[in-house]
DNA sequence: TGCCTTGTATTATTCGAGTAATACAAGCTA
DNA sequence: TAGCTTGTATTACTCGAATAATACAAGGCA
C-alpha cells in the first residue's frame, strides 16, 4: 500500500478503511483482518493499525470480540446512516473548497460533467 | 490561523495559498506577504512558510524579485490554466474517491443538490 | 551614507508519528 | 491440556516536520 508524504500514515488507512466498509467491500458483520496481518498488508507497524482500528471503533464503524478479533457493525442501517452522514459532509467539504476557488453554481455544474 | 494534526501544516499553507491565488484574493502580478510577515499571520516558524513559497515558485505559481519581495505571476492566462488543472483534478479525485465509497452517477447527481 | 526590508541559508533543538521488539491475557481448537 | 490466534500494552528508538535563533546579501529609501 502506498502512502503520501503529507498525512500521517494512520489517517490515510482510516479514510482507506471507511471506503472499504461504506463501498461493501467490507459487508456488515464481516470479520475485518487482524491487526497483525492488516499490518503485514500494508507494510506498516501494528501499532499503527492498532491505532486505526480504535478510531474505526470510536466512530461505531467495527467492533471487537476479544479474542475472535474485530468486526463491521452489523446493524446495517447504522452503516447506510453513517455513509451519508460521510458522503454529504465530504461533498459539503468540497465544495466549500471549490467556491473558495471561486467556483460558482454554474461552472461547478461543468466541472461535473468532465469526462 | 488553525491546522489539522494530520496533515502537515506546510501542505495545508500551501493548500491555502493556492485557493487565495485561483479565487483571485491574490490577483496576478500582486505582491504576497513577505515570508516573516505572513509567518507571523499563520503563527508559523519563517522556514516553513520559505518552504511553501519555494513549492508555489516551482509550480510557477508566484516569482521572487528579490529584494522586493514576491509576487504572484502576472501572466493572467498562465494562472487561468493552472487553475482549471487543479479544478479539474480535484473533481477527478473526488469522484474517484466517492467511487470507492460505491457512489454511482445517479447518486453522485442527489449529492451535488443536497442543501 | 546608513537604515530598513526583503529573501536566503545554517545550525541546533523540540516534538510527535511511526517503528521495533516484546510481553501478557483470553478464548478457540485439536 | 497445549498451542495457536486474537487484542492490548509497554518501552526504547528513529526520523522528519517544525521551531528557534541567527547571520548574510542586496536593493529601496530617507
Amino acid at each position: 500500500m502506498e502512502f503520501k508524504s503529507n498525512e500521517t500514515i494512520a489517517s490515510q488507512i482510516v479514510t482507506y478503511m471507511k471506503k472499504e466498509i461504506f463501498g461493501g467491500r467490507y459487508q456488515a458483520g464481516q470479520k475485518i483482518p487482524p491487526i497483525r496481518e492488516f499490518a503485514a498488508f500494508c507494510s506498516v507497524n501494528p501499532n499503527t493499525v492498532a491505532k486505526v482500528y480504535a478510531i474505526l471503533e470510536t466512530e461505531g464503524l467495527i467492533y471487537t470480540d476479544s479474542t475472535l478479533g474485530k468486526f463491521v457493525n452489523p446493524n446495517k442501517e447504522f452503516l447506510k446512516k453513517k455513509r451519508r452522514e460521510y458522503l454529504q459532509s465530504e461533498m459539503a467539504a468540497f465544495k466549500e473548497e471549490l467556491k473558495k476557488c471561486g467556483v460558482d453554481e454554474e461552472e461547478f455544474l461543468c466541472l461535473t460533467k468532465q469526462e
